[in-house]
DNA sequence: CACGATATCGTACATTTGTACAAGGTGTCA
DNA sequence: TGACACCTTGTACAAATGTACGATATCGTG
């Protein structure tokens, strides 16, 4: 397998990566436009992130007009599979059960989320 | 409010801090044994965390003997807080269900899983 | 074609993070 | 009490990350 494992993304790098996926593809303007206008990110810095996430394989771009268009090259599952287990085991030792309860305690799912949740599971 | 906002820990500082919650308290050499032996992390190295962690504000120590014995300084509850919130935030622009549905789509939750969360939820 | 707007490219630089050596203190046991 | 084992402290240093300026290239328009 040639399956050259791709060196984690940072986080900035991480949440350019979702907003890519999020819009199928995007100049860096468009980056810079997705990104809450509070955060105050100079251009030159999300080309930055952009460029090195090329660099470390995630994504591609081709040239339109005088702006590159940047995709993405990788699956997203695969990324998230990654850091999800990344984060799952430095916080949590890898057991995702208390992150669940953690999202549950706090409102951060409902029941009808976890309704949901379990009809995806049963369907398998 | 004098509540200082703690800076957000490195991902080795995030595993060092679990380790010490999970142990109530532990010397240098404690954690290092708890850490898995395959990683090969010098004793210094989880000195230097400790030291850091200690300086961010999340731990303290006494003095025993000739060692050190830290301890945590912060709930754990808020340790989990921000880095989930900041995890969320960058890899799912904040909604924890692309999550929950990774988790149960890879086999990382059961039924049983989403059974005891339901209970939990309506218990409130 | 020249100009302005807009891009990219090269580069830079302060911090943070991962990683750890070497020197100096201290408890303990013969 | 002296040596050994084990600690801490000081310090270091490369790589990764966040952040961005200045120079240069390029498209469209008057």
């Amino acid at each position: 397998m040639t399956k050259r494992e791709l060196r984690n993304t940072s986080p900035a790098e991480t949440e350019i990566l979702r907003l890519v996926w999020q819009v199928g593809e995007a100049t860096v303007q468009q980056v810079c436009d997705s990104l809450p206008a509070e955060r105050n990110i100079a251009y030159a810095t999300v080309q930055t992130w952009l460029r090195r996430l090329e660099k470390k394989g995630y994504l591609k771009h081709r040239t339109e007009g005088k702006a590159h268009v940047f995709y993405t090259a990788t699956k997203r599952e695969d990324v998230i599979g990654r850091s999800v287990n990344d984060f799952l085991g430095r916080l949590f030792g890898g057991d995702p059960i208390p992150l669940m309860h953690y999202l549950a305690e706090h409102g951060k799912i409902t029941a009808e989320d976890i309704e949901a949740l379990k009809r995806l599971i049963e369907k398998e």
